[in-house]
RNA sequence: GUGGCUGUAGCUCAAUCGGUUAGAGCGCUGGACUGUGGCUCCAGAGGUUGCGGGUUCGAUUCCCGUCAGCCACCCCA
């Protein structure tokens, strides 16, 4: 097989493209409600941009190379440092709290599998310049709410929520040292995926006594916000660590979204970053990856531009969403709709058809015609195939009369206009 | 980047132990059907069996390489 897209990279089809512009149309929707106002930036940025957040390794996976005026470039495999440039930039400017998102292609050079290509397109939602847990509970909610507007419920997808900080303030309350952290964090962060005594090997590894493991292990399986509370007012600090979660969790059940709403901590999202409340929104049959994740990060935003600002923000992907909405099958998104089908019955009928077809064009109607002669049976079968809401049809007796038939194609109905009719009022 | 599994028509799949011209359904095109679609029937187009090499009288089938896809790892936008 010949000519075919670079692997990783998506030829659209129209039904697939369709798809594409309904996710967008819906995200787009979503942040309006939101009130978040939308941006962009260059998809060729500076090398520099990405290896100074993530380090000169991150070269590896990025489609980095020089371009012909020796600068080294890369393709953007995230938009948080575009943002970051952006904001500390007009940081005197703007108003606080900055809500923004933006819809980038990104690009990651990696071994793709499903779920995960080497592009892709992600809604990205971030609140800049406010610390309160608030903040990071109006993220989750538009998260959640973009689910729904998919016509996803609680009983397809749950957001997972933790906290950095509350999650560090149990292990250490436990007795981990920090530089038993990392192994901690990691071992939590797996403890979906990897049975309980592998766990206990890298745990062992990372230096953590028995009854050190047994604290990760009762963290990690915490699973509501009550459990959570409990264990934290068993340590020192506890009670501070989990004010965030609690009020976000609350303020969550206040808008009614609690069903969608379930702590979990662990939800640990990579390592870097993070410095509070993290979530994923992952499909409740755990087929997929995460559909979006996201979090706190206080001190990037400094890390990176200079401004020193808490921001907040998720990313999510249209490939593991694509996946789930085809999946549920959801209202199919026409990538045209056809309002009429114009149908010449003899050859004396073509120019009266191209008349009308024009001018119902000229009135905003989408219509289509055969652009060859065909039996009226070949023409109706196109009608039918296109979607076309009616077949006009147009023969030697209706124009005789000043009129045309309308034949409606879902019901098989059909009625007899006149032209004057047709042109104004019918369609609007 | 590492390891495993899989590659046959646009799609889903078949082809005996290695055997002659690689088949079927769906889809597509045309016809039956001359002013009325969806049904039915008939016919047709469409293949370098991913690609390259090897073994063999003969390879879709066995072997090697390569490319691609899937899965796990790594990494997580």
């Amino acid at each position: 097989m010949q000519g075919q897209a670079l692997p990783g990279f998506r030829d659209f089809y129209p039904d697939e493209l369709a798809l594409r512009n309904y996710i967008f149309a819906t995200w787009r929707e979503v942040a309006r409600r939101y009130a978040f106002q939308e941006y962009d930036g260059p998809p060729l940025e500076p090398l520099e941009l990405f290896t100074e957040k993530s380090g000169a390794e991150i070269e590896q996976q990025l489609y980095a190379f020089e371009d012909k005026g020796g600068r080294k470039v890369a393709l953007r495999p995230e938009m948080t440092p575009t943002l970051a440039r952006m904001v500390a930039a007009h940081a005197q400017a703007l108003k606080k709290p900055i809500r923004w998102f933006s819809i980038p292609q990104l690009f990651r050079y990696e071994r793709q599998q499903r779920g995960r290509l080497r592009e892709h397109f992600q809604l990205n939602m971030d609140i800049i310049g406010e610390a309160s847990p608030l903040a990071d509970a109006e993220l989750i909610a538009a998260a959640v709410d973009m689910m729904r507007a998919f016509g996803l419920g609680p009983q397809d997808v749950q957001a997972r929520v933790s906290d950095r900080r509350v999650l560090r303030t149990l292990l250490v309350g436990g007795g981990l040292t920090e530089s038993q952290l990392p192994a901690a964090f990691d071992a939590i962060d797996k403890s979906e995926r990897v049975p309980q005594d592998a766990l206990a090997e890298v745990l062992a590894k990372g230096g953590l006594a028995s009854h050190q493991a047994s604290v990760v292990f009762e963290v990690a399986s915490l699973r509501s916000i009550d459990g959570v509370s409990a264990a934290l007012a068993k340590v020192k600090g506890g009670e501070e660590a989990g004010e965030s979660i609690r009020t976000a969790v609350e303020a969550l059940r206040a808008m009614g979204l609690g069903e969608f709403v379930s702590v979990d901590l662990t939800i640990v999202r990579g390592l870097a970053y993070y410095t509070g409340i993290v979530f994923e929104l992952f499909d409740t049959g755990k087929k997929l990856r995460a559909i979006c994740g996201g979090g706190r990060y206080d001190g990037l935003l400094k890390a990176l531009g200079g401004v020193d600002l808490p921001a907040l923000g998720f990313g999510m992907g249209d490939v593991v969403l694509g996946e789930l909405l085809r999946e549920r099958a959801p209202a199919d998104q026409a990538s045209t709709q056809l309002d009429a089908f114009l149908i010449a019955v003899s050859g004396e009928d073509v120019a009266p058809v191209l008349t009308l077809a024009h001018e119902l064009r000229d009135r905003g109607v989408a219509v289509e015609y055969g652009l060859r002669p065909a039996a009226i049976r070949k023409q109706l079968e196109l009608a039918a195939a296109r979607g076309a809401l009616r077949a006009v049809i147009v023969g030697p007796d209706e124009r005789a009369d000043g009129a045309v038939v309308v034949r409606d194609l879902k019901a098989g109905t059909e009625e007899r206009v006149p032209m004057a009719k047709l042109l104004h009022g019918f369609f609007h």
